[in-house]
Parts: structure tokens; C-alpha cells; sequence
RNA sequence: GGGCGCGUAGCAUAGCCUGGAUAAUGCACCGGCCUCCUAAGCCGGGGACCGCGGGUUCGAAUCCUGCCGCGCCCGCCA
């Protein structure tokens, strides 16, 4: 993991011996990456490509450039050549530079980016309903993105389109009537959606109230946009309440609902007409897009406006990338929405791009996440089949956590009981979706994500807290550790060293495929890397002060790191637990 | 039928973009380690035709291709 620095330090000297030997710097660049092996080195160049240039074995080749190479690296690797493999360790100097270097550094030397305004579109849960598991990896995920991506430099918009628009909400606002009497509170967002539903298909008086609601709320009737802004507003009372619940950055202010770029729509019909794009057919108005058929062969079109007038979120996707070219001149849109909407994406993004709604500097990524399984391996849902309420669902987190808790230290003071349970139990669930590649499906199961073992939040929690407690029983502040000089004699001290360097590649390489399993792989390998040393190297107990300073700094920054990793990903570290 | 994705020890995963050395990690399993900073831990061990077959390459879990299995998507919900 500390590939990128080494390689960066190397490279001065490997210019002069690869330029003696007479490879061109293009030829082997590439070819100088981080070991697949860490027992064999560091960073290691295979020299077997070049072995049909120099008309040379790969073995006399590395040979070679160890001898070209000299004492020019002397300090910085120790050089090794095995099977054609030319081989650099980092020398203990050079670990204990860098890692002084990372541990001074208030932002553990992760660097800013050239400052893009990058749009995030996430969560997207629906009025009038409760946040179910179907939004869990779409706003934890997105959270993630976006905690990542500032941390760069970046401006960093949240996009959370909410369902608030369409046909249903005739039928909704007319259910809400009928309860007018009740208090904001007493509105249960559970059975609100499917009573309204079955009225609607039950009686037609009801289903023909809603019909002409439809109409009025099309129209901005005064009235009734007032009843259509308190059902809002009550969905939002329910959503903020699951985004403080689980941490997440998104607030009213980040709001886009469909309501916000409904009166945008007739433009989109407008400007795709005159490209000459809008075809008819079956009485909508569509796009056929090139390339795409049905399932009979037929030319699949994007419908832009229905047969009925309506217009559905095609057409919402296109107003979005309009708005944020135009107005929020943003460069850079991530759609964390599943994967099974990758057609659709597919086909937005090829007729914005034919419209001339976005051109080649824009960047529209879908970021693809699969699905949360039950333990039967199907979809996750309740006894009766029903979406499970991602509140209970996080409730539920926290009781096991507290549960937990009271089993494995009993000594926790009552006072700071409930808040670490929310850390562990929240954390636990986010990391289990947080730490899994993006694109598979995962399967939902207590057991493991809270088990305290393993790569779960909870086994990383419990590495930031025993340093914490460290320095608790040395009464010291954690600060005055940072400027002490380190030394790095134990083998364990130099593994965990080489782990704590890494941590801004690894942010980067998390940001850059857009996938926080990344940095949750790499926090894992340093709390391992931790665990092994805490078991080796005695810290307040070590054979002498300059020792005793040492570790306690590698200590401070390990636990930083993971503060600051795992704060990236949205998870809260608890002091003890 | 077409498209997209996934397939790695008993289980769960990383590695695949950008090809390299004995395929990494966790759970479970076996064996060790607490008069010593939280054993929620550490150390060691067994366990994998990397779905199957072809191809490219000096070299393939990784790239290409054909199969197989699973999941999802394929016009008026979003």
C-alpha cells in the first residue's frame, strides 16, 4: 500500500539506470508497481517484457539495472533481484521518514484535488412513504461518495430526489383529507401509502376525487399545493429523523424532488423537438435511441411525455442534466442508484448527449450497487413480504449493539451506554454494505456485521478505542504525542508503519473507482496491522522512553487514521466501548 | 429471445480496471497464548482444478471468446 510514495522516490534513480542500459522511460514505467508479494518487497519491476527488447533473459536483465542502480538507493530500499524480478524493501529510514512525515501531517497527507463541483444524486426515497432497505445502500453509499470527494477539495452537491410528484399524489392529498383531523404525528407513514391505494381501488367516489385532485395539483391550485406542502413536509420530518439516525449528510437543503424540475419538463419536449429527435408512438412522445430494441426486436424508445400528457422520470433525468449544466455548472454527476436502472442510465446519458444537453467534458456516472439479500437469498423483506422499515431496521442495530455491549463490558458507564451502541449498532450496518464491492449483492445478517470479529465496524472500532484507552491510563493527550521522534526496530512496528503510510493512496484509489470497500479493505488491513503490534510491542510498558514516545505516536496515528477513515465513510468512532 | 451484472476454500469476501513470483483476508475448524496497556485480541495449522472449455501471452483469477449457473432489466411506475 505504500506503493505510490516508494515508487515516486525511486524513480529519480531508476531514470539514470534504466537511460545507461538504454530502455526508453515509456517502455518500463508501467512496469514498476507495488509487489503482489509483500513477503518479497515493497515495490517490484518484472523484467520479462523487456527481455525480447535487449535480446537478454529476464534474470541478466534485472541483474543488470541492480548494478546500474548502484548504491543510488542507498537509504531508501534495499535492492533484490529473484527470477527476472528486480525487487525494492524499504529501508527502516525511509518508513520512519514517511511515517513521521503522515503523522505530523494534520490531514495525514491526503492531498487536494484540482476543486470540481461534482453533483451526487443519492437516496431518493418516496412522500408519503416510509425509508425502507431499498434506500440504504443508495444513501450510505452516496454519503460516503460525497464525504470522500470534499475531503479532496471538491465542491460536493447532494442531489436527493424525492418522490414527490405524479399521478399518485391526487390520491394521497384525498387520503390526507380524510385524516385531517388527526396531528401532523399521528400520520403512521407505514400503512399510509397502501390505505390510500386500496381506497383508491376499492371506491370510486374516492378514485374520482383523486382523479380531479390531480388536475388542481397540476394546476397549482392554491389549496391545494398548501395540503400537497404539508404531506411533503410530514415525509420529511420522517426522513430527517432516519438521516440523523444514520449519520448522513443530507439535509432539507439538498432536496431536488420532482416537483422542483416539473415545470422545466415541457422545455425538455421543446428542446428534443427541435433536434429533431421526438418521434410518436402509440400516442407518447419518445426518443428512439440508437442501438436499443425490446424484447420482440422492435427499436425500444426513451418515453418523454405519455399518451395521458404525463411525463415520467426519463424525462425528470434529462431536466437534472439540463439544470446542472446550465445553472449549477457542475462537470460531474454520480447517480448512486442501482443496477438494475443501468439501461436507463444508459439511454439518458446517449440522448442528453445527442440532444447537446451535455457534452463531452461532462462526466454522468452511474454508480451501480446491487442488492440486499435475506438470509434465504432473496430480497430483503419482512415476514409478510413488505419492505423493512430502515428505521426499525437501524433500531434494531442499536438494541443488539447496546445488547452486546452490556455482555462484553459490563464496567461502560451507563451515561455513554446509549451512544456508543449508536456508533457500533449504525456503524455496524453501514460498514457491512460500506466494505462489500459496490456491484454484488450482499447478504443482510446481524450475526455477522455486529459479530466484533472480522472486517466488521465493530472489530475497527475496538482498535480506535483500546488507543484511546492507552493514553487514558497514561493520562496523556493524545496531541503530545505528535511530535515525537519515531524509531522502528520491531518488525510489527515497521508493518504497521507501512499501513499507516498508505492510508491517502488507498483514499484515492476508494475515490477513483468510486468505491468505499477500498478504504474499508485497507482500514481493516491497518487495525490488523495494529492488533498485531499492540500484541508485540508494549507501549506504556516499553524497555525505555524513547520507545514509549514512539509508539505512542504510531498509536495516535493509527487511531487518527481510523477516525479519519472511517469518518469517511460516515462511521462514528467511540472512545471506548 | 436480447442486454447488463455476478460466479474465487464449508461459508462470506478482497484481488480483475492497469496480466507477473507460493491466489490474500475474515468466519467456521484444529493447536497454542491472559500474575503484563480491553482475550471484543494475538500466534501457528489444515482447507481453493479462481464456474467450465478454447484463445492471446514468456506468463492469465485478471485480457478476448464460447458455453453453464444465478440475479436483474427489456414502452407509457419511479
Amino acid at each position: 500500500m505504500i506503493m505510490r510514495d516508494m515508487i515516486e522516490d525511486i524513480r529519480p534513480a531508476m531514470l539514470a539506470a534504466m537511460a545507461e542500459i538504454g530502455i526508453a522511460e515509456d517502455v518500463w514505467s508501467g512496469l514498476l508497481a507495488g509487489s503482489t508479494d509483500a513477503a518479497h518487497a515493497d515495490v517490484a519491476m518484472p523484467c520479462h517484457t523487456l527481455a525480447q527488447v535487449l535480446r537478454k533473459t529476464p534474470v541478466a536483465i534485472s541483474d543488470d539495472i541492480e548494478n546500474a542502480l548502484g548504491d543510488s538507493l542507498a537509504g531508501l530500499a534495499y535492492i533484490s533481484t529473484v527470477n527476472g524480478f528486480l525487487n525494492f524493501t524499504a529501508t527502516p529510514g525511509w518508513l520512519t521518514e514517511r511515517v513521521t512525515a503522515v503523522v505530523g501531517d494534520e490531514r495525514l497527507n491526503v492531498g487536494f484535488e484540482e476543486p470540481r463541483t461534482i453533483v451526487i444524486d443519492y437516496s431518493s426515497p418516496n412522500v408519503a412513504k416510509r425509508m425502507h432497505v431499498g434506500h440504504l445502500r443508495s444513501t450510505v453509499i452516496g454519503d460516503a461518495l460525497a464525504r470522500m470527494l470534499a475531503h479532496k477539495g471538491h465542491e460536493v452537491i447532494g442531489e436527493n430526489h424525492i418522490g414527490d410528484w405524479g399521478t399518485p399524489f391526487g390520491m394521497l392529498i384525498e387520503h390526507y383529507l380524510d385524516f385531517e383531523e388527526l396531528e401532523v404525528d399521528d400520520i403512521d407513514l407505514s400503512s399510509f401509502y397502501k390505505g390510500a391505494r386500496a381506497k383508491f381501488d376499492r371506491d370510486s367516489e374516492f378514485a374520482e376525487r383523486s382523479r380531479n385532485r390531480v388536475v388542481k395539483l397540476q394546476s397549482r391550485d392554491q389549496d391545494t399545493m398548501i395540503l400537497w406542502r404539508k404531506l411533503v413536509n410530514i415525509s420529511l420530518v420522517h426522513f430527517n429523523e432516519v438521516y440523523e439516525l444514520l449519520g448522513v449528510l443530507l439535509t432539507d437543503d439538498d432536496l431536488a424532488g420532482e416537483s422542483k424540475y416539473e415545470e422545466l419538463l415541457s422545455s425538455v419536449v421543446d428542446r428534443l423537438e427541435e433536434a429533431g429527435m421526438l418521434d410518436e408512438s402509440d400516442g407518447a412522445a419518445v426518443v428512439f435511441a440508437e442501438g436499443w430494441v425490446n424484447r420482440e426486436g422492435e427499436p425500444l424508445p426513451l418515453i418523454i411525455k405519455k399518451a395521458d400528457g404525463g411525463f415520467n422520470y426519463a424525462t425528470t433525468d434529462l431536466a437534472c442534466i439540463i439544470d446542472r449544466v446550465e445553472v449549477i455548472g457542475s462537470t460531474e454527476f454520480l447517480y448512486v442508484v442501482g443496477a438494475e436502472q443501468a439501461q436507463h442510465f444508459a439511454m439518458v446519458f446517449e440522448v442528453a448527449r445527442e440532444a447537446g444537453f451535455m457534452d463531452d467534458s461532462i462526466a454522468a456516472i452511474h454508480v451501480p450497487f446491487g442488492m440486499v439479500l435475506g438470509t434465504d437469498g432473496k430480497k430483503l423483506a419482512s415476514r409478510g413480504g413488505q419492505a423493512i422499515s430502515l428505521k426499525d431496521l437501524l433500531e434494531e442495530a442499536i438494541r443488539r449493539a447496546e445488547a452486546a455491549i452490556l455482555e462484553k463490558n459490563p464496567e461502560l458507564p451507563e451515561s455513554e451506554l446509549r451512544t456508543v451502541a449508536e456508533m457500533i449498532g449504525v456503524g455496524a450496518v453501514k460498514y457491512a454494505d460500506l466494505s462489500t464491492e459496490r456491484t454484488k449483492n450482499y447478504v443482510f445478517d446481524w450475526n455477522r456485521m455486529l459479530s466484533f470479529e472480522g472486517n466488521t465496524a465493530p472489530y475497527l472500532q475496538y482498535a480506535h478505542a483500546r488507543i484511546c484507552s492507552i493514553f487514558r491510563r497514561a493520562n496523556l493527550d493524545r496531541e503530545s504525542a505528535r511530535n515525537a521522534s519515531i524509531s522502528l526496530n520491531h518488525p510489527n512496528e515497521r508493518s504497521l508503519a507501512r499501513a499507516i503510510i498508505g492510508f491517502a493512496e488507498a483514499l484515492d484509489d476508494a475515490i477513483d473507482s468510486h468505491s468505499p470497500h477500498r478504504l474499508a479493505t485497507y482500514l481493516h488491513g491497518l487495525a490488523q496491522s495494529f492488533a498485531s503490534f499492540y500484541e508485540s510491542c508494549p507501549v506504556l510498558i516499553a524497555e525505555d522512553e524513547a520507545t514509549r514516545v514512539s509508539r505512542l505516536a504510531l498509536c495516535d496515528g493509527v487511531a487518527r487514521v481510523l477516525e479519519n477513515g472511517l469518518g469517511l465513510l460516515g462511521i462514528d468512532v467511540p472512545e471506548r466501548m
